[in-house]
DNA sequence: TATGTCTGTTCGTCAAATCGAACAATGTTT
DNA sequence: AAACATTGTTCGATTTGACGAACAGACATA
């Protein structure tokens, strides 16, 4: 895939999902109209000056820019998984998800109390959330399709529609990937 | 941190990993020296033509040039870290790790039992390791650099040396996030 | 039907990025 | 020491990306 092509079609995702229109982006990264034509146009050869106020415009991270992957939804429960590289009983390690070409993975940590529901509004198209449970008893996942989750259990899913986090125990603390496309 | 310099310091730096000189370089990329000699310097705002021409010449991926240097070595303790969207009490996320442009991160779930001491050789060159305690108490890191965790507990190091896991108490559970330069 | 405001595209002009040769500075050969 | 091959830098010439106005089309308002 040539780089043009490429850049191209990044800025008119964002550029679409951040609801802006050619003009408006624009004149807020302070760039000429017909500029970014081009660039959309997939022709033309832009400087790292013009996508950084592109990026930063559309307040994205400038390598965002570079490309898109898929979603999916896996639950693998604690005594489950595929166990790799230790036979030795007092080390196993279970592989929950290796990592896809272009993403973007960041690290949380979660806490949760019982009582109320925890609505979190849909990431950008793409993302998805990693929640593996450290302690307590919590219902997460997308609208339709939560999961009741124990110690130690691993849930992936579409993290780009809305979602909830839930303690069923008095407390809960777990541990929160959040994948997004670059 | 300006674009510019951003790049200026990613391509030095690539470029002596690959124990090139700067002409070679620029002859490989097809590229001018001078050019290649104003964007080590700082000044100029390259194209992404240019840019790509670099980067199949150095063999890495596109966005190894926008590498944000981050510090290598980090706890955070259960209690600590920066808290964020966090209004109620009911929910709280502490960012742990925010995922460095050009790395992959395979997430494992490892468990431990007490009595022996894991040994891991090196892994590749910049591969970090991210620990999150789930349950148990565990001494882990690179050889002389070990720390105590417990539940909650984070703990971020470079995994291209040896290090080891150990449980300290019966059984620990953890999350391993694997963090290698693509 | 005009009149306005938006959409995104195409054009000539100008500034700037890239080029290529000439440059000084080191190190290696004969 | 002289001759040569490196290193990376600086310079003017030329290509080219970015600008901004003028453009056609879509839609709403009066």
């Amino acid at each position: 895939m040539t780089p043009g092509a490429l850049i191209a079609r990044a800025i008119q995702k964002e550029r679409h999902r951040a609801d802006l229109s050619l003009s408006a982006l624009a004149a807020k990264a302070g760039l000429a109209k017909s500029t970014l034509s081009q660039l959309e146009a997939g022709q033309g050869n832009p400087s790292v000056e013009t996508l950084w106020s592109i990026a930063s415009a559309l307040d994205i991270p400038f390598s965002f820019l570079f490309e898109t992957p898929e979603p999916e939804l896996t639950v693998i429960r604690a005594e489950e998984g595929v166990s790799l590289s230790s036979e030795v009983s007092e080390f196993s390690a279970t592989l929950l998800a290796n990592c896809p070409p272009s993403s973007r993975r960041d690290l949380y940590r979660v806490q949760l109390r019982s009582g109320t529901v925890r609505e979190s509004d849909p990431h950008p198209q793409g993302t998805l959330e990693h929640v593996l449970v450290s302690a307590g008893r919590v219902k997460v996942g997308p609208r339709d399709t939560t999961e009741i989750l124990g110690p130690g259990d691993y849930f992936r899913y579409p993290a780009d529609v809305g979602h909830s986090y839930e303690a069923l125990s008095a407390q809960a603390v777990l541990l929160l990937v959040m994948e997004s496309p670059r």
